[in-house]
RNA sequence: GGAGAGGUGGGUGAGUGGCUUAAACCAGCGGUUUGCUAAACCGCCGUACGCUAUAAAGGCGUACCGAGGGUUCAAAUCCCUCCCUCUCCGCCA
């Protein structure tokens, strides 16, 4: 969320922010209650400064026995008036809470403006194509053939979008997994098991909760929520702690199975690994100083692309244009690996800046060298990276006529073979 | 899941209704002394919000002793609910 203040401060940009996001603007009605949330707080604290001097009183006059119970009578109104006050106070910041989790972040001013996908800009494109003297399959007739990914025994024991990965299948996901990992590793994130549910407190943290309760699935009866990502957790993991400045930056890595419910998606799109309801990722997770933050962006997406670098997968890299971007994000870029079979593009990387939007809900904060007065860090996050897709990608890109898939060279170590077949 | 004991500032830890402005010590920061280090001594040493003021600072007030309610003129202190930690029991990969 938006502070305050700044909302208070800075209303024409955060309109314009707001605009330039598509979302609703509750601006007016925010300042609204701000302004009467103020008037309580100058008369209700005039009246505890009154009621803690008279209390001392009466404590020093009963010490001394005389009779209080004139001043005591005269304090029962002052009590009244300070209840009501308070249950006002508290009803005018429970509306201006839900109001302000409605304010989006603010785009930066290097996102380009736009209203759809279309406006999204192609900032960079690496690798071939891969290109061949025979048609390229999809990966599900591929997968099917080989036997290494049971979509119908999936979706018999869970459901659809719950797939089985068998034999050298579950091995393939299994070696990127680890891969993944090993090369976060030697890129400084420290590896972070994390819990796969979080509480309520959490999701709202990291913004899923309110308004996106739809995206995870819930253990109702222990009110706990799937994790839609590790961002979730990882991110969470600093909840209401502070760093010192020499700390930062602070960088992590994260493999879980992610849960989404993908409620309304259908066609096409959902075909073969294309989109789970649980699939496997590793995230990255970093808390940096303000000054470093964009800098610290496009670290992350340069290390999210290696990865695809050295798999030998053509992709390429979008710059999210301010209505594309999503509700929490100052600045997206998402990364397109090529699926040969589909001669689609499928996004297997989306690396954000939060800058404090986070941060503030979550009150991580560090301490400034010179001053030792706390500050909120910026949060940014990246996938490194999410897994159908990039097997989706290698099973497409690798593949043989006669339908085996070669596997990529620096995933030999990890997998013991060479072809799946 | 059951029984018991706990949760106080960065840390240790005192405080069972008003004399608390949360003691004391440690750590940290600044200073004095000193050839250096150390010691000693002095001072500072939380966060949020509101009002006010400014070049920057500051000043006044309110709230916060695990979280949320309640009792009271007045709550760290009494009552209720919840969370967490520790010990023991049960269950368990």
């Amino acid at each position: 969320m938006l502070d305050l203040k700044f909302i208070r401060e800075n209303t024409t940009i955060v309109k314009r922010g707001i605009k330039a996001k598509n979302d609703v603007d509750n601006v007016d009605a925010i300042l609204e209650l701000d302004a009467q949330r103020r008037a309580l707080i100058g008369e209700g604290e005039t009246l505890k400064a009154k009621r803690n001097e008279v209390s001392a009183k009466v404590g020093q006059m009963k010490k001394a026995g005389e009779d209080a119970s004139a001043v005591i009578e005269e304090m029962n109104a002052v009590k009244t008036r300070i209840q009501f006050i308070d249950e006002e106070l508290k009803t005018i910041e429970e509306k201006l809470e839900s109001l302000l989790l409605t304010v989006p972040n603010i785009p930066h001013p290097s996102v380009p403006f736009g209203t759809t996908p279309d406006d999204n800009r192609t900032v960079f494109e690496w690798g071939e194509k891969a290109k061949g003297e025979f048609t390229f399959k999809p990966h599900w007739d591929i997968t099917a053939k080989l036997g290494i990914i049971d979509f119908e025994r999936g979706a018999k024991v869970a459901g659809a979008g719950f797939p089985f990965y068998i034999g050298k299948g579950a091995t393939l996901q299994r070696a990127l997994i680890n891969f993944f990992l090993d090369q976060a590793a030697e890129h400084g994130y420290k590896e972070l098991q994390a819990p796969i549910v979080v509480n309520e407190e959490s999701a709202c943290g990291t913004g899923q909760i309110p308004d996106k309760e739809d995206l995870m699935y819930t253990a109702e009866r222990d009110k706990l929520f799937m994790i839609p990502t590790a961002e979730v957790p990882v991110t969470n993991f600093h909840r209401k702690e502070t760093f010192e400045e020499k700390e930062l930056p602070i960088k992590y890595a994260g493999y879980t199975p992610c849960f989404r419910r993908e409620a309304g998606s259908y066609g096409k799109d959902v075909r073969g690994l294309n989109r789970l309801h649980q699939f496997d990722k590793v995230e990255l997770v970093k808390f940096v100083h303000p000054d470093t933050s964009y800098d610290e962006l496009e670290l992350l997406r340069a290390d999210a692309e290696r990865l695809l670098q050295l798999l030998g997968l053509p992709y390429r890299v979008l710059l999210m244009c301010t209505g594309d971007m999503g509700f929490t994000q100052t600045k997206k870029y998402d990364l397109e690996v090529w699926a040969a079979g589909q001669q689609r593009w499928l996004e297997v990387s989306s690396c954000s800046n939060f800058e404090t939007f986070q941060a503030r809900r979550m009150n991580i904060k560090f301490k400034v060298r010179e001053t030792g007065k706390p500050e909120f860090v910026h949060t940014l996050n990246g996938s490194g990276l999410a897994l159908p897709r990039v097997v989706a990608a290698i099973i497409e890109h690798y593949q043989t006529p006669e339908g085996k898939v070669i596997v990529p060279k620096v995933l030999h170590p990890y997998t013991k073979f060479t072809v799946i077949d």
